[in-house]
DNA sequence: TTGTAGGCGTTATCAG
DNA sequence: CTGATAACGCCTACAA
């Protein structure tokens, strides 16, 4: 491959020039000079080495992704991979490369520092749930890595958060199902101690409290977001004398539980109850078109990587805080209550 | 961050002996050398600078992921999200870095060569369907860069093919449905000149020959593999005078459209017809679970990214073949025909 | 504008 | 076994 050095002799300059002209150093050199190199540069074919650019630059040019659970079970998480390939795809096209960080434990011995000290990565998006007291955040917000984490971190000194708006999620969908009538509305949703589960609660809760609707507390199931949870969580929902009209299950699994558990009961939607869920995946793959909010996980890992890249060229200072809107999309699994 | 030297001034040894240690050259270092070494190198919580190593070894310690086709269509299939992670975790597990390569036009100037030449990645995989006469390809095959091709290149001579035993795929579901008794068994698949709607189809094809068993042309749908597709066949084999009792859609999306098919059409899988589809996605996600073929998509991409390594590392010369076995799972949607 | 020279952290060679 | 030392390719003063 030619060199930096190639290219000076090519072009009849110095590198010096060469190297102004490419990394374009504000530094006046003559239209005509540029041209040349330029030429000389098509020319050859040459594109600078990466591995001397980060030795002299002390950049890795690669930020790293880490992710807080094991990858066998993120590798069936569609969001994860949506979130993944927005990451990926600015980074493509900023050419970063990209360093996977497999799950370490919180005990693990070898500090996470050393993993990600400088010189193997510019920077860090953390993705996976998040626990308020896990260390490894803990450890990364203290750390001088600029970090974005895929959620709410809420002591987050540096540490940057952004997230789809989750309160918006558990928001919208309860209001939605407000405006056409319903009274008794069911939530079921993730664990409180991650902070989407927490916040699609509160923004459940927040839409029933405008609405002057009241709380009913057997009306809530939060449990482990799996499908198996999903569906024995309606089935005790069907069990009540006063049954809900209709029902927000808050992650995707749960809503698949709670559609298995409604058929197994012989119910149909919309016209027995009404439900909601949340599209974590094409709804090309899925035999009906249910009423879901729609979170666009693709967007919040371009978003993140933008970001993150703003702050490892110091463009803006931590921390950053973003929540991205979410939409709803009203599919054949809802309907006015009469 | 500690350097080499740092380790070596603290152990009382030369950085050749550090560096001898690291790569465990075959030196013979006394024992008790090494271990001051290693104790010097806990200390100081040294671990070597990648760039440098790459500069210095002249390898980028990278290795990149060609897509063939647009993000925006990839990241909604799933199968490539599951090679991904399939390769990332063997990467992040080797400490490698990935390079995203967004999908480069055929007739792009840029030569890929360019993009991908040493020092930006010691190998390449490719993802997406492959035709073979894809110029990009070509030019992969005659670099001298490894390549692993996720698909089945037939001309290719030093590139490496990698991927799910399709002809499997095509022959496994045929001969199933044959063996509880189907005579008549309907094709959906993609178009014929990707290798995997080609061989999926001989499969099948294969199938019906060793069974005696007359091929009838309309009873095979190739189009592109998408919903619409898979939908608009199924409702045409329907209006045959003599139906199949079975139909095998061999793409994910072509399964999703034959079963709304035969749902708007109020045909009940699998007392009024029989179906196998392709499972290109969790089935929990799924309210029925339909009988299918399980391609492991998530260790293609393991198995892709060990060979690479193993190509890079000259281990292995290529080219190396594997066809990765597939599986078939009965679920709900099939039955013997009586 | 140019050329030179030192530095970035490792690897690898080669004479001790 | 060790210790210098020359690459590796680029960036960045600094002096001209």
């Amino acid at each position: 491959m030619p060199t930096i050095k190639d290219v000076a002799k090519k072009a009849g300059v110095s590198v010096t020039a060469v190297s102004f002209v490419i990394n374009n150093v504000p530094v006046p050199l003559s239209e005509k000079t540029k041209e040349r190199i330029w030429a000389a540069i098509r020319e050859l074919g040459y594109s600078p080495n990466r591995a001397a650019q980060s030795l002299a630059r002390r950049r890795a040019e690669t930020i790293a992704i880490l992710f807080l659970q094991p990858v066998s079970n993120i590798f069936a998480d569609i969001p994860y991979s949506q979130i993944l390939f927005g990451v990926g795809s600015k980074l493509a096209q900023s050419g970063l490369r990209l360093l996977l960080i497999p799950p370490i434990e919180s005990n693990e011995e070898t500090p996470l520092r050393r993993k990600l000290h400088k010189g193997e990565a510019d920077g860090v998006i953390v993705v996976g749930p998040i626990r308020q007291n896990d260390k490894r955040i803990k450890e990364l917000d203290n750390s001088d890595l600029p970090v974005i984490l895929i959620g709410n971190y809420k002591d987050a000194k540096k540490a940057s958060c952004i997230d789809i708006d989750n309160f918006a999620v558990g928001y919208k969908a309860a209001d939605y199902l407000i405006s056409i009538g319903h009274k008794s509305i069911a939530f079921l949703g993730g664990p409180l101690y991650y902070s989407y589960g927490q916040e699609r609660f509160l923004g459940y809760k927040k839409a029933l409290e405008e609405n002057n609707l009241p709380f009913d507390e057997e009306n809530v199931h939060i449990a482990p977001a799996t499908v198996e949870e999903g569906y024995n969580a309606t089935l005790k929902l069907l069990e009540k004398e006063n049954k809900p009209t209709a029902i927000f299950a808050s992650t995707g699994l749960m809503g698949v539980g709670a559609i298995r558990a409604l058929r197994d009961k012989g119910l149909h939607l919309p016209d027995d109850i009404s439900l909601i869920t949340l599209q974590e995946y094409p709804t090309s793959l899925m035999e009906i078109e249910p009423t879901a909010i729609v979170p666009p996980f693709y967007r919040l890992g371009l978003i993140s990587a933008i970001a993150l890249l703003k702050l490892i060229n110091g463009e803006r200072q931590p921390p950053i805080h973003k929540k991205i809107p979410i939409k709803i999309r009203i599919g054949s699994t809802t309907k006015p209550l009469t």
